[in-house]
RNA sequence: GCUCCCUUCGUCUAGCGGUCUAGGACGUCGCCCUCUCACGGCGAAAACAGGGGUUCGAGUCCCCUAGGGAGCGCCA
């Protein structure tokens, strides 16, 4: 049947190794897998490379579930492990064997180490020489147990047709005849990925560039094994914001990491696709919106650095998007992964904050970068008095606590508080003693908030009431030396 | 060492041989708004790694050099 008449439904697969967190460079990866499986209404496959049993961790398997939930990433179906697949990965090894495409290699690794060593010193490439690739088995040793190699091509050249690297091409005679199944019997984790993208029906690899040699050598186990080689896009790495490689020490963080620092997921996601992709000269992308531009086309061959300050600056565009309501319940998610409480807030607000936290969102939004910021702006809001000032709000009030004599008395005066009224008020007694607004606003913030700035004054008035404006002011008033 | 990939403002990028005196965004700086800080508005500085070709014409194509990156495991 033409192939026009069965349109390929697109699948696409997020294969991480349970070895640690779902850093950065793999959530992009898995957004681009996601992105493009919607884009064309297909779906992505969750696959757990797990096949290295002594770094594989149930933590890390975790981590990568949270992370990708986190994000809002969903796959379909059930996760796959790999390593469950091993006696499948087996069998297609023992297939190849038997077709005469694979062979045994009873070389110890003693005598591969060996042959790399003596490759080095002498400046040859590091390659498996192909020492049992044509030896009779009536010469193994009894003792070793072998790995099954693949016999691959030594002459021609074996190409790549990169979605995004374009057409890459490797000499055969450069590529050696890798390990298909180690000598305990399992599968290696090239085979696994071939074995287990053709059974789960791939269509499109969409995975980092440092796999790009090995696309070379599985499109050599695909053909060994007559199987249709799925499309294939190799994206550059994310590199550290030095542009050296993210490691442990810089930059490498979890996803996690950048929940407890106050991200939003749409921020993230809206500075992931980004990086290293684009659509003209948009920056901002709704998740329809990405979902709806999103091509291999577009996705750039050099790699990028990882940019704090452009985050910061998306995560702070999408908090003024937020709606409060959602502010506020994004902050009581994060309070339990702060460090240390040293607001004694607990683990959620009671309904008077959250009222208040409300109230005063419009105003906070405004200001903060992400929601740790946000939570610290919002001190004002929670802070059991006497306030404690930082240094500049100290600096306000000594030096203007005297231009707000008086004020207290006119404040206490006001029937209906609302910002409005407290604003004449105020506008009115800067008039009176004949000072500028702002040399009676300034001091009046500090003794207020215990802060040189804030949400607009007369608003952070109106949320704390009346009779806390006043006892603050009251208390700052009153342990201030006379003026 | 060998193989492969990459190289436009500080950063992310637009550019798909002429419309490029190279555009946008973040960041930086200045001005405006203003009770502070933000937000918002306006404006400025800021890049085609270097060298050879090809072409009437190159940021765009080819080659070399330099600089980055990845891989070369019975890790994934």
């Amino acid at each position: 049947m033409p192939r026009f008449l069965t349109p390929m439904t697109v699948v696409t697969r997020f294969a991480p190794s349970p070895t640690g967190f779902l850093h950065i460079g793999g959530a992009r990866t898995a957004l681009f897998n996601w992105l493009f499986a919607k884009r064309h209404g297909g779906k992505m496959l969750l696959r757990i490379e797990d096949t290295d049993r002594e770094r594989s961790t149930e933590a890390a398997i975790q981590a990568i579930i949270d992370g990708l939930s986190w994000l809002g990433l969903s796959w379909d179906g059930d996760v796959v492990y790999q390593f469950a697949r091993a006696a499948r990965h087996r069998e297609v090894a023992e297939s190849l064997l038997a077709k005469g495409r694979a062979y045994y290699c009873y070389a110890t690794p003693q005598e591969l180490e060996e042959m790399r060593e003596t490759a080095r010193r002498e400046g040859r490439p590091l390659r498996y020489d192909g020492r049992w690739r044509d030896r009779d088995p009536s010469e193994a040793p009894a003792d070793v147990k072998p790995v099954i190699r693949l016999k691959a091509p030594t002459e021609g050249e074996t190409v790549v047709e990169d979605e995004v690297q374009g057409r890459v091409v490797w000499q055969n005679k450069d590529l050696d005849d890798l390990v298909l199944l180690r000598s305990d019997g399992t599968p290696t984790y090239m085979l696994a990925v071939v074995v287990d993208d053709h059974d789960m029906n791939v269509t499109h690899v969409i995975r980092g560039d440092d796999h790009l040699t090995n696309a070379a050598r599985q499109t050599q186990i695909y053909q060994a094994l007559g199987w249709d080689v799925p499309k294939m896009a190799h994206v550059p790495m994310i590199l550290g914001p030095d542009g050296a490689k993210l490691s442990k020490r810089h930059g490498a963080l979890g996803v996690e990491a950048y929940r407890s620092m106050g991200y939003l997921p749409v921020a993230l996601r809206n500075y992931l696709v980004r990086l290293g992709w684009s659509h003209g000269d948009q920056e901002i992308f709704s998740t329809q919106e990405m979902v709806d531009a999103f091509d291999l086309k577009n996705i750039g061959r050099s790699p990028s650095r990882f940019d704090f300050a452009k985050l910061e600056n998306l995560n702070g565009h999408y908090m003024r998007q937020s709606s409060d309501e959602e502010l506020v319940e994004a902050l009581e998610q994060l309070l339990p992964e702060l460090d240390g409480d040293e607001h004694h807030l607990g683990r959620t607000f009671t309904p008077a904050l959250r009222e208040k936290l409300i109230a005063a969102m419009p105003g906070l939004k405004e200001r903060a970068k992400n929601l740790v910021e946000l939570l610290d702006s919002a001190y004002y809001l929670y802070a059991q008095r006497p306030l404690h000032l930082d240094e500049k709000a100290k600096g306000l009030l000594a030096d203007g606590a005297a231009r707000l004599n008086g004020i207290g008395a006119k404040l206490a005066a006001v029937q209906d508080w609302t910002a409005a009224n407290v604003e004449a008020v105020v506008r009115e007694h800067a008039e009176a003693i004949g000072a500028k607004l702002g040399q009676v606003a300034q001091p009046l913030r500090a003794a207020l908030t215990g802060r040189a700035t804030s949400p607009g004054l007369f608003d952070v008035m109106a949320v704390l009431g009346k009779d806390e404006t006043l006892s603050r002011l009251g208390d700052q008033l009153s342990a201030a030396p006379a003026a």
